[in-house]
DNA sequence: CTGACTGCAAAATCTTTGCAAAGAC
DNA sequence: GTCTTTGCAAAGATTTTGCAGTCAG
């Protein structure tokens, strides 16, 4: 796993490499999503950053736009809830999929070698160019299923 | 590959079951999808039902509420775009994957066997009851790599 | 300094909802 | 007849954009 200062160094080249600036709120950005494990909504994370940080000036719109970014340097990644928006997760550690509750919206990852490996043989198969490869299992979770009983 | 009259029973025995009503719209809505191979939005949809039956009254929030319907009893599947919304398809065929192009939006369909035996043992790994699955790859298609040369 | 970045609020998307009229059974 | 469904328009939710001031390099 990556450390922080070593992805904060890797976000600043990428910055630095496509002429665009270091700033404050792109840094809490990043360190709020390295220092919390789990999924958040771009809500969410402009929640968190206002309670820990109160006293700096962040927008909403801020928040969506270094997402964007982030998505788009790979330091990030999203999976997309339907109508019900999209959650953020740090990209560093290797790659993995998701189980979604579909009862109480919980995710748990799990990664399989034979999975990721299919997947480039496809990418291949059709001559795709692969930037990003998702799968998602939704259905009930263990817990979920013996609540409603 | 189910026949639309078939399908069709199967729908009405659906509506039937959970005390719903079969209407003209719920029809449309079902046979414009059968009828069209593809990848449609809600508003695809609506425009098609409305350029090929103009004597039809149809709100798109008729649309919304029968893709809904379509969805939950697995006769239709979607597909998420982020913030850019779903897309529905016909949910009878052989269970497939996409290839998502980035660039021109485009969607290939493909299956593999061995994925698909994989996403059970995964989720009876983690006692997950499985509702669905979707693995999704974006990149770049083949025509996009092409053009962008 | 200069051009990129920010917050704000307004706009744009996409989707859902309330309600009175219409329709299915 | 009764209860669901519909269309419409308004409301919601989420995300994007325009702009003038601010900040990084």
């Amino acid at each position: 796993m990556t450390s922080y200062p070593t992805l904060l160094e890797t976000f600043k080249q990428l910055l630095k490499g496509s002429g665009f600036k270091f700033t404050k709120q792109r840094e809490l950005v990043l360190k709020v999503l390295y220092e919390n494990e789990g999924h958040f909504t771009p809500e969410d994370l402009y929640n968190l950053i206002k309670s820990k940080h109160p006293d700096i000036n962040l927008g909403i719109a801020t928040v969506y736009r270094t997402l964007t970014l982030l998505e788009e340097s790979g330091i990030v990644n999203s999976i997309s809830f339907g109508s019900k928006g999209k959650k953020y997760e740090m990209g560093l550690k290797e790659h993995h999929d998701h189980l979604i509750c579909i009862e109480c919206g919980r995710l748990i990852e799990f990664q399989d070698e034979t999975i990721e490996k299919l997947q480039e043989e496809i990418a291949q198969k059709f001559n795709f160019k692969m930037t990003d490869h998702i799968m998602n299992i939704t259905g009930i979770c263990e817990a979920c299923q013996t609540a409603s009983k």
